[in-house]
DNA sequence: ATATTATATAAGCAATTGATTATATGATAG
DNA sequence: CTATCATATAATCAATTGCTTATATAATAT
């Protein structure tokens, strides 16, 4: 056995999450660094609320975290998580997705929630 | 980069499909050996069409292959798929579905497609 | 040819999903 | 205390999903 065993139904679970592509662009932005609610908001162009649903779903899982920072709500990728391997392995062949936080950035909109 | 990189929306895609306990564990499944359909209609207990929806999408990304052997149709993992490494790598954090196969050949169900 | 077996496709349906709008909660600023 | 800003929750809805049954296709056996 070369890596820590996930059992099918928990993976299955937490693939059917990825299999989203707001979700899984979500998890790999976070592989890089935080973010908050309002600039996911600003860079997937839906609803507050859209954005909300989504992050629960992936803390719900535990995949990621939030930290209160004043009136925003930080979220992280929760490396201890027990799948996180499972997870960190599959983010490792997606495309760095650093390019959105540039544009965000370009816009003004990164400092928001500084 | 360390691995060959997958577009987001392509992994969504594959990780969509993947995100459904039976075909999770149909992949796992066929990282050890190939399976005809009757096998797996016997081992999931849902109808044979369900199976073969299960096997169509599969194959419509092209994570399996088909052969026909006779009135059997035989199917296997394509591991010559430009994702195959991504699939692979996931795969390998899954428990061995072997005792499936077990249970089949204890109930005499293995020898129908030989 | 006809019957049988294995598989695929079509149609229908209940459950789930991902979005929206409306509203509630919680923190900060005046 | 009240207004504002950030976020969460609730209600709703159209689209998608995964199953079922019925039927079609394709190969084998008699």
């Amino acid at each position: 056995m070369l890596v820590p065993e996930i059992k099918i139904e928990k993976a299955a679970t937490i693939l059917k999450l990825l299999g989203d592509k707001t979700r899984l662009t979500m998890i790999k932005m976070l592989d890089s660094h935080d973010y908050c609610v309002c600039e996911f908001v600003e860079i997937f162009k839906v609803s507050q609320p859209a954005i909300s649903q989504h992050l629960r779903k992936l803390k719900d899982v535990g995949l990621v975290r939030e930290t209160r920072k004043g009136q925003w709500i930080i979220y992280s990728l929760n490396k201890g998580s027990d799948d996180f391997l499972f997870v960190q392995n599959l983010i490792d062949h997606l495309p760095n997705q650093d390019f959105k936080l540039q544009e965000l950035e370009e816009q003004g909109l990164r400092i928001s929630c500084e």
